[in-house]
DNA sequence: TGTACATCAGTGAACGCGCGTTCACTGATGTAC
DNA sequence: TGTACATCAGTGAACGCGCGTTCACTGATGTAC
């Protein structure tokens, strides 16, 4: 049996990637309240007491999450500055992009919301703050290249911007997970865009 | 000492509603994960196990803590309908409403967001669905008034303006908390109408 | 108005469960000679 | 090329902790007579 045999032994670097993909992976289908030492241990296929071997504890295993995480946010603006010029275009691509990294990984919702990282630590809020700030901040810089050329109103606020540009996808998030899957984002986010863009296009 | 003696007997109706709101007040203060029944019975004045006095269990308790839930919620919307007859002002009163409630009761998004609620049972998911559904009905109310009577863009789906409208606050709120309350809800939800505003408004 | 009894809220000890973590061990891998 | 040894990933048993829940009991409250 498998299940019996000893599992091949692999280097650390090796098993700290596999067990971040494990972890993560197990956060966007069972939340992060399905996230044990022996669930990821057993995705990984060893043992919940070998994890030690490759990190501290729960805690750093968490800590890797939240890289690969920003890693995946973060890529969608840098594929947005690649694929566009124009700022209004790169705004509804990143909106569209990121509709589908939700879409195609729960955790993101689910770890933004998780009270693990609300309450655990400062230390944690405080990463997860600076994740969120950033990828803020690099909307609202699109936003002001916007303005700059002339294409968004220019009396607008590009941080109250960005929020409100976060706000067209994730309450269509909740509802997503409050429907199990029932409720259309990509649809949503289709029609919220024309009402955004309506609101901030300088005509 | 206080703390040694026998608390006071009191009504099964009276504790429940004790009982419910201490919940409710734990929630706020200490997130879905500081809500245990020992905490509950702290806060109360009691024993832990004389909750089960009143109480089926911890489920049969957050149950009670929807039902204040829904109706801090719903109260705002009746307010707001008593306030004004202009949709766009009943709108901006209850985006502004909102966020008041969310500053002073943080157990709103908690709940909203917590995976008790999404994983724990597919009741209790559907519950809060229902509450989050009725709410985005009765702003898409508004929003078909205003239309009826030319002041909101008649070309826009209803639906999707109310969930734009939570989106306005939403984003906010989880900043809101990301900082530990440092980030002005108020202000940016005054900014947010304006563009919001803006996209809906006929002209 | 006074007494006997039923009702039921409150108590504290105890249990079971899940979970993160520790630790002595095993045995495969790869390096030194 | 072959052998001895150090390194270190994997194992499984065990522990401690928090938490929800049960249960036999206590004793105050209010009703029946």
């Amino acid at each position: 049996m498998e299940s019996s045999m000893a599992a091949e032994k692999l280097d650390t670097e090796t098993r700290q990637e596999q067990i971040a993909e494990a972890a993560l992976s197990i956060v966007a289908s069972h939340g992060m309240k399905g996230l044990s030492v022996a669930a990821v241990a057993r995705r990984v296929g060893i043992v919940p007491s070998a994890i030690y071997r490759h990190f501290h504890g729960k805690d750093d295993v968490l800590d890797a999450v939240f890289d690969l995480f920003r890693t995946k946010i973060m890529g969608n603006v840098t594929a947005v500055r690649g694929e566009t010029q124009d700022p209004l275009e790169r705004l509804q691509r990143l909106l569209m992009r990121h509709v589908r990294l939700i879409r195609e990984n729960e955790a993101l919702p689910r770890i933004i919301f998780s009270e693990e990282v609300h309450y655990q630590s400062v230390a944690r809020r405080a990463r997860l703050h600076g994740i969120i700030r950033d990828f803020l901040q690099e909307v609202a810089q699109i936003v002001r290249e916007g303005q700059r050329a002339g294409n968004v109103k220019a009396n607008l606020d590009p941080k109250t911007v960005s929020l409100v540009f976060i706000g067209l996808f994730q309450p269509a998030a909740v509802l997503w997970h409050l429907t199990g899957g029932g409720f259309d984002v990509t649809r949503h986010a289709r029609k919220a865009w024309k009402i955004f863009r309506r609101a901030i296009e300088a005509r």
